[in-house]
DNA sequence: ACCTGAACACCGTTCAAGT
DNA sequence: ACCTGAACACCGTTCAAGT
């Protein structure tokens, strides 16, 4: 690897926060990671805090983008499906954001946490509207969907639970009441 | 306040995990809590760590004496109400054992999460099939309400709930299916 | 334009000395 | 039996010097 860029040191930072949380976005070992010095680091950001803001910055762009392409998928139940997978599946979102609500101690981590779930569920309520649902009922049911998702989530991180169900999505779209063909009918 | 003990140590050491985290069960900010010198903290533990230890085992003995003295309670519907109230309530209980899943990262945090969490299920479960409820009905039931639980605190600690619902015993009680008188009906 | 390596501050840890 | 205060190690941070 030759020279880094600032762009560099975010990317690593978060890899390192979906892998290790909050506490692993430090400098010595992002610098090992990135196997240069520690020292180096302070050319191209103020802090260790900025680096966690950049990281934290580029995860929720990256979140954005996939909203973004969402518009591509006509289907309503098939774009609620894609957004489902990215957002609750195995890939890093879904360790990301689990791992953000844990350490939302700390206000920077907790703004972004909320705002990146707040940005899905208001696209699931949009979803769930379209297919005729009233505001408040996909309210009631994107909550519940989600607040599954996450107790689910939590039990399996202790162990309670052996591993994550195959299928979460599947279950998310069941919690949604999205499993036959008439989304009016009971959750 | 005189001379100190461990235990001094260990319940100063509790409060400051309920409030901020296993973080806060630092050294320097519990011994200023104390009012003495930090340099006293080696005098009753070995190290940072075992005064986590000693703080964890406290709480773990604490809810074993919650379950302990539900056994005085006749009526199973009400002895699971005042379980639900001491794990799920307001009390320090609820929010430590929070904290210690979000934090399950370290494997003797997660140890105590998981056994503690298990054990609670356990009992629980037990209050189910003493109503007549088959096994795996009442584990599913049990599974569903601690992790609906903790779905419900996750949104909350983000502020995408307002504020914590009135009743979570209740929420409990009636996703466990114990609303009306019976507990065979649906969930 | 980016990196190294030495230096300094902070908190966990040690320890000799105090009561 | 328990506490103080100085000292040392580690990681975040600074900075002069290197390419």
């Amino acid at each position: 690897m030759g020279r880094l860029s600032a762009d560099d040191w975010a990317e690593a930072a978060l890899a390192a926060l979906a892998e290790g949380g909050v506490a692993a976005v430090a400098v010595e070992p992002v610098a090992a990671r990135l196997g240069v010095s520690k020292g180096s680091f302070y050319w191209h950001f103020a802090n260790r805090r900025a680096l966690l803001e950049a990281a934290l910055r580029r995860w929720e762009a990256q979140t954005e983008r996939v909203i973004a392409r969402l518009e591509d998928v006509a289907d309503p139940l098939e774009r609620m499906r894609v957004l489902l997978e990215r957002a609750f599946g195995e890939g890093r979102d879904a360790a990301i954001a689990f791992r953000l609500i844990s350490e939302a101690d700390d206000p920077l981590v907790g703004e972004v946490a909320r705002r990146v779930s707040e940005r899905r569920l208001a696209y699931m309520e949009g979803v769930l509207r379209e297919l005729g649902l009233p505001r408040q009922e996909a309210r009631r049911r994107v909550l519940a969907a989600y607040g599954g998702y996450l107790g689910v989530a939590a039990l399996v991180r202790i162990g309670t639970i052996r591993e994550m169900p195959d299928d979460l999505a599947g279950l998310a779209m069941a919690e949604l009441g999205l499993t036959g063909n008439d989304p009016s009918g009971p959750p």
